[in-house]
DNA sequence: TCAGTTTCGCTACCGCTGGTAGCGGAACTG
DNA sequence: CAGTTCCGCTACCAGCGGTAGCGAAACTGA
């Protein structure tokens, strides 16, 4: 994904564009079995890949599944428009992303293992926290609380919502609270 | 917990209320080193007991977690009052509930599990959503999707909140968000 | 064609965790 | 003092995350 320039490329065996392969395997892996059910083993199988290799690249499997929802995500859509638009935007935005396929269940997962793991809780607040909430801030010029306080509250409740997906615990209008939220965060604590 | 009668106890050695103190050391443990890092040698340690006679009571980690869910919840306080009244505390009682030490970590890692192992599933919806849901159910007389909605709400959000614990992301207002909700549920979507 | 280099796949392995089996003894009953 | 029930202990198993090391594959440039 990040070779220095075409020419430049360094004798040896090639990769062959292993991440995008590993992190398709591992979003449908976990997807399907969920986060605890998503073996290493069946990962690497999945994506047609040693498990070894899978090691060389990222240092755990919080680190992958990490690594695995950033190209999830993708950059932030900044609308060219005021902050209230883009405020909104992006929540809608992370609401529509963690709706997907095993990207829910992949957050919760690992939100569980960096409880008792520092050093996937760095990854994390490196890897996925600060990048967004650096660009969101330089937008909006805002408390980081209030930034981050969107994440929390639509990861939080989606995550749990796509957690549950094996059996439905609810059937729940997320839309609505999304608009709810949006309606809360960009005109303050008062009704719209 | 629950012998028939004093005088029929059978013979034998007593149990000297071991499910309290494992309950307690439970909820400490997986406060202190989250769900992840809460053993079951680690509990029985904190416990005092062996790890079998644990076993002998619960057949998994998770239905151990559940149970000691369910002990820490107890009964949903039923204010005798109008059904607005009802849900919104309701809504206040689970926030306050899930907010205090291990228990939004212990529903963390009950739900993240619950995915991929069926038996965990049934198990938390026989012991934790169908007694909540059906007593609300009586005093409310609505249709299932409004109460589960709370529930999934409040503790979504704050599940991730307190599964951060160890170092916390965000600091946001929960107090807000949880008022905000109490008003789009009691009043429909509109503003309060 | 042939070194030289880099990476992959494979096998084997380790420590820890969830969970089980079975025994001897503790704590109670009558 | 039987008889019963439960506990604690040791030992053990399968599976998981993660590592080490080797031979081979896939490329480079000459």
């Amino acid at each position: 994904m990040s070779p220095a320039s075409p020419s430049a490329r360094p004798p040896g065996r090639p990769r062959a564009g292993i991440e995008a392969t590993v992190f398709a395997a591992t979003l449908s892996t976990v997807h399907e079995l969920g986060y605890a059910g998503a073996t290493m083993d069946r990962i690497a199988a999945a994506a047609g890949v040693a498990k070894t290799t899978i090691y060389r690249r990222w240092p755990s499997k919080g680190a992958l599944i990490t690594d695995c929802l950033v190209d999830a995500l993708g950059p932030v859509p900044l609308a060219d428009a005021g902050r209230e638009e883009i405020m909104a935007s992006a929540i809608r935005w992370v609401a529509a992303k963690v709706s997907e396929p095993g990207v829910g269940a992949a957050f919760a997962g690992v939100f569980v293992d960096a409880v008792s793991d520092p050093a996937l809780r760095q990854i994390l607040s490196t890897r996925l926290q600060d990048p967004y909430r650096v660009v969101l801030q330089d937008v909006l010029d805002e408390p980081e609380n209030r930034v981050l306080f969107f994440i929390d509250v639509i990861v939080g409740t989606l995550l749990h919502r796509m957690g549950m997906t094996g059996a439905p615990m609810v059937d729940a209008d997320v839309t609505a609270l999304v608009e709810m939220v949006v309606r809360h965060l960009t005109n303050g604590t008062g009704p719209a």
